[in-house]
DNA sequence: GCCAACGTTGGC
DNA sequence: GCCAACGTTGGC
């Protein structure tokens, strides 16, 4: 299968891509959305290339890239009672969450701001600048992915 | 912290 | 199946 490209969301108060950097590679479970839940399950495969967005950040954007290191499998903390993802309608003959791993890539040296993205030609489709648009997990274009890691690349320590 | 936009739930 | 109410997301 062809390589692919995402987009995935998260608040820095949850997880970043320093932390990812530290990690070296997480589980990403939790996820709670239909449409999502169909990316990560049906689509994603080992090697696809994400960029690492943070939401409610200052400024909220993309901070770094990161690749698929696991496909989708059952987000198995939807079976554990009293966990704050366990979710009675999951069971594991029919697991109704699923997640991926992740494996660090790059940080960039700063953010790549949502302004940023809304103003350079060529991202005007992504989903991220859609007003309203909250899924946290969306497809890109390597077009898209490409420019984006332009504009990463571009950013200096300094401007942190 | 505010609030608009969205997805989900549940009464009917 | 409609739609109002609710909870959550996420930019600002």
């Amino acid at each position: 299968m062809a390589k692919k490209y995402w987009l995935m969301k998260c608040e820095p108060a949850a997880y970043t891509i320093a932390d990812l950097k530290r990690d070296g590679r997480t589980s990403w479970e939790g996820v709670r959305n239909y449409q999502a839940r169909n990316f990560m399950r049906d689509q994603m495969q080992e090697g696809d290339a994400v960029l690492f967005y943070a939401s409610n950040a200052d400024p909220s954007g993309v901070t770094g890239l990161a690749t698929i290191a696991r496909a989708g499998y059952p987000d198995h903390l939807s079976w554990k009672k009293g966990h704050k993802y366990f979710d009675a309608a999951s069971t594991q003959a029919k697991p109704l969450w699923f997640m991926v791993d992740l494996a660090f890539e790059e940080e960039f040296a700063g953010t790549v701001p949502l302004g940023t993205l809304k103003a350079t030609p060529g991202l005007e489709d992504m989903k991220v600048i859609q007003k309203g648009s909250r899924l946290s997990v969306q497809p890109a274009t390597k077009g898209e992915y490409n420019i984006v890691v332009r504009l990463g690349r571009k950013l200096k320590s300094a401007t942190r």
